[in-house]
DNA sequence: AGCACGCCGACT
DNA sequence: GTCGGCGTGCTC
């Protein structure tokens, strides 16, 4: 076993397979699979990670591996099958595949520099080029192109009295700080102490300390817990008392929090009928796949919290994923709350750094628990008795990048192999996850009370139509505005809800609602400013912009989109006695912001939380008793057959933050479209219903869960080219697929250019397609060419959830 | 993705 | 005649 099969980290096409490489004699024992090496490839020195190792190669003259750039594999044997699977269900390269799995910080870092050969002195070299090399040996590659001095030091370089060197370096180091710790026994130290001159007190009292600990202790912390200085100590280790050393520590970005412990809840009725099916799958090692229906307050993170629990008692260990906008304080503090240090957090609010240390502490098992978002479904845990999906319907589980993986399916996929449970949660689940459950394929289990059998919040639906007709032209209804007024004076708390998806790019008649639609999709047309058409980005279907509404012939069209700001300020104006907290990107940008915000809400230092997606889940506060929903439609006329669904799934959503505890919720939503079955059912609180309706829509127009779908989009900066690219893809599919497959386009992308690059479409609809990933990989080939040389691009999206 | 190798135009 | 443009094809 002298060989090792590398991937190696170059994203092509030609390179998406192994390259074997010797192991040096020094390395044998040491280099294993799913471990980063740093190989030569061609003239240069990169990154790749160790797939296999074998004895024979057919190619006759390979090279050695430079050196390992680990001590343990990153990559467990699970996770690089993990790979093939991800490389084959996302249609992308290994390398992008293992990339993904692994945090930002294990992506090599390439530095290309120049150095004198041994041998050469600086008198050998041009006048002018010697300064580079006065100082220090190298010199930057990047530095010599900025001064344009290239050709000369490649003449260097042909001579020999200059080499080029490539180095594969770390993105980030671990962290080390100094510690201090005793060199002597604590009888010693005694003996020490009572050799040091009385007015030493300082110096006493620290060695005092280490009389009673002898373990390591941070510098900082000792001296600022001893109320010493660091001169204090410093005379110390110069009296060969103490000693100092740096120590690896993992950055802690929970540092200054304190967990209050909590313990397990008795469970009602409902929860336990539910957990127990769970908890008998993780005692038997079964893989089944959960899908635990409960409306919001129904108590889902309890029964999380517990099958973890029994996870753990059994010696293994649970990922548990939460959408990122929802890993709010108060999902981590439940979580270590109920299990303290054993667990890792992931998100998007952690530095390189910091992601890179929660990752480690998975990957040494110092922890049982990993809790984060999408990417932390690739946590190297080996022994996984659960994994959880908290509001499994969100899309952003979705990865819109490549690889183009959903993290449901990676879910199942791991779960297979260590035949464990995955539980699915939500109060609104996705149409394709309820469709499963209803068919048997997924387990489902329901919480339909929510806990103390508090009732769901009264929800009332305000037609805004009407609040125009009756010369109400502000963004609140008088519904509303009194309601807001009251609990003003209660002392209540409100949260405001603006949609702000779905920024005027579609035209509604103010007077009626009417929206433009295509006639032939059934979704509402895009507002195209530059040429002032209305379009469909599904059939390709064109009208211009009516001056009247086609419907009640008002002149009262208008393009939508109203943003937080706008609506803080009238909110200053009609309740000026009113605090409010204002949440949306502006606000929350900075580290911490988030948390900050909500924390202030919690403490009653504001009335009104007013804010965008990012307040509609995880809130829990026991004084709002009041939700307003300024805009319920703005995101249902969005180009996207999954707007009804998000609408239905948002509105349920935000409607779940009032009322949950001991008092009363109520909700307010406005609409121009009080009639359309996703605001009116929302407002029932009626998901099963919804689920009717919205299926048959699906099955009429052929869309998932009925069909599945993928899309091809593809770009060039020459319409033309694009244009006759995706026909021939197009017509190709089509001939390649069964007749029960659709293949629609081509058609322009809802964005038609971006970057001065033309972007036409074309959308597969089917139900059984086993060789539509041939076929797919077909296509690539077939324009490999035109992509590697002309620039042209081609991006395959199996199962997408943003058809742009 | 880089980079080397290789084959045609404008310079010393 | 050479320097250098970027088109092609390879990297264990």
């Amino acid at each position: 076993m002298k060989i090792a099969s590398v991937i190696v980290d170059v994203p092509a096409k030609q390179t998406d397979k192994t390259f074997d490489y010797l192991i040096p004699d020094k390395w044998k024992d040491v280099i294993m699979p799913g471990m980063r090496v740093s190989v030569p490839f061609g003239s240069r020195q990169i990154q790749g990670f160790v797939t296999e190792m074998k004895s024979s190669s057919d190619f006759k003259k390979l090279k050695e591996i430079t050196e390992p750039m680990d001590l343990t594999p990153v990559l467990t044997k699970e996770l690089l099958m993990l790979g093939d699977w991800l490389t084959e269900h996302a249609l992308c390269y290994k390398i992008s595949a293992y990339q993904a799995m692994l945090p930002a910080a294990l992506k090599a870092k390439y530095q290309k520099k120049l150095r004198i050969t041994d041998g050469t002195v600086i008198g050998d070299l041009p006048k002018n080029l010697q300064p580079f090399f006065a100082e220090r040996d190298f010199i930057l590659w990047e530095e010599i192109v900025k001064k344009g001095l290239v050709p000369e030091f490649q003449k260097e370089v042909a001579k020999g009295t200059v080499e080029v060197i490539y180095e594969v370096k770390e993105k980030v180091k671990k962290k080390l700080v100094k510690h201090i710790y005793p060199l002597l026994s604590p009888e010693t130290l005694a003996i020490e102490k009572e050799k040091l001159p009385p007015q030493a007190s300082k110096q006493k009292e620290a060695i005092d300390y280490f009389i009673k600990n002898s373990e390591p202790i941070e510098l900082r912390r000792f001296t600022a817990e001893l109320g010493i200085s660091s001169g204090t100590v410093k005379g110390l280790i110069n009296k060969r008392i103490l000693g100092e050393k740096m120590i690896e520590v993992y950055r802690n970005p929970y540092e200054n929090r304190t967990f209050v412990k909590t313990e397990p809840l008795p469970l009602t009725e409902d929860q336990k009928k539910a957990i127990e099916p769970i908890l008998s799958s993780i005692g038997n090692n079964e893989h089944e796949v959960f899908l635990l229906y409960g409306v919001t307050g129904s108590g889902k993170t309890e029964i999380y919290l517990q099958s973890i629990q029994k996870v753990i008692e059994e010696g293994k260990e649970a990922i548990v994923l939460v959408p990122e906008i929802s890993l709010t304080p108060q999902m981590v503090t439940r979580f270590k709350g109920r299990f303290g240090d054993q667990v890792a957090v992931l998100h998007s609010g952690l530095s390189q750094g910091e992601k890179y240390d929660e990752w480690r502490k998975i990957q040494r098992k110092e922890v049982k628990v990993a809790v984060g978002a999408r990417s932390a479904i690739f946590a190297p845990f080996e022994n996984i008795g659960i994994i959880i999906i908290d509001e499994e319907h969100e899309t952003s589980y979705k990865q819109e990048e490549t690889p183009r993986y959903h993290a449901r399916d990676v879910a199942i996929q791991r779960a297979k192999y260590y035949g464990c449970p995955v539980v699915l949660g939500s109060a609104t689940p996705s149409l394709e996850s309820f469709a499963r459950a209803k068919k048997g394929v997924f387990h489902l289990l329901t919480l339909s009370n929510r806990m103390n059998n508090q009732a769901l919040p009264t929800v009332e639906i305000v037609d805004m139509r009407e609040e125009l007709r009756a010369g109400n032209r502000s963004m609140f209804s008088r519904t509303l505005l009194e309601k807001l007024k009251d609990r003003l004076e209660k002392k209540e708390q409100t949260v405001l809800f603006l949609n702000k998806r779905g920024h005027s790019s579609f035209v509604m008649c103010r007077s009626c609602g009417y929206v433009l639609n295509c006639p032939h999709c059934d979704i509402s047309l895009t507002y195209h400013r530059f040429n002032e058409q209305m379009k469909c980005h599904y059939c390709g279907y064109e009208q211009h912009v009516p001056v009247f509404c086609p419907e009640c012939q008002s002149d009262h069209i208008r393009y939508f989109g109203t943003g937080t700001q706008k609506v803080e300020e009238e909110l200053a104006k009609i309740l000026p006695e009113a605090r409010v907290i204002r949440m949306d990107v502006d606000t929350t940008s900075k580290k911490g912001a988030h948390e900050r915000l909500l924390a202030d809400f919690q403490e009653g230092k504001a009335d009104i939380l007013l804010g965008t997606q990012m307040i509609a889940k995880g809130l829990d506060f026991p004084n709002i008793t009041l939700v307003g929903v300024l805009s319920a439609d703005t995101m249902l006329h969005l180009p996207d057959f999954r707007s009804s669904e998000k609408t239905f799934q948002l509105l349920t959503q935000v409607s779940g933050r009032a009322g949950r505890h001991e008092l009363e919720g109520e909700v307010v939503i406005q609409t121009y479209s009080p009639e359309h079955y996703s605001v009116e059912l929302a407002g029932e609180q009626d998901y099963d219903r919804f689920y009717q309706k919205e299926m048959m829509i699906r099955k009429i127009h052929k869309y998932p869960p009925f069909y599945y779908i993928s899309l091809v989009t593809v770009s060039h900066e020459q319409l033309m080219k694009v244009v006759s690219v995706t026909e021939k893809i197009s017509t190709f599919l089509q001939s390649r697929l069964s007749n029960e497959s659709i293949v629609l386009g081509p058609v322009a992308s809802p964005i038609p250019r971006i970057n001065n690059r033309y972007r036409y479409q074309c959308l597969i609809k089917y139900k059984r397609e086993p060789e539509l990933g041939k076929a797919l990989k077909a296509v690539l080939d077939r324009y490999q060419q035109e992509i590697v040389s002309d620039g042209l691009q081609i991006s395959i999206d199996l199962n997408p959830y943003i058809l742009m």
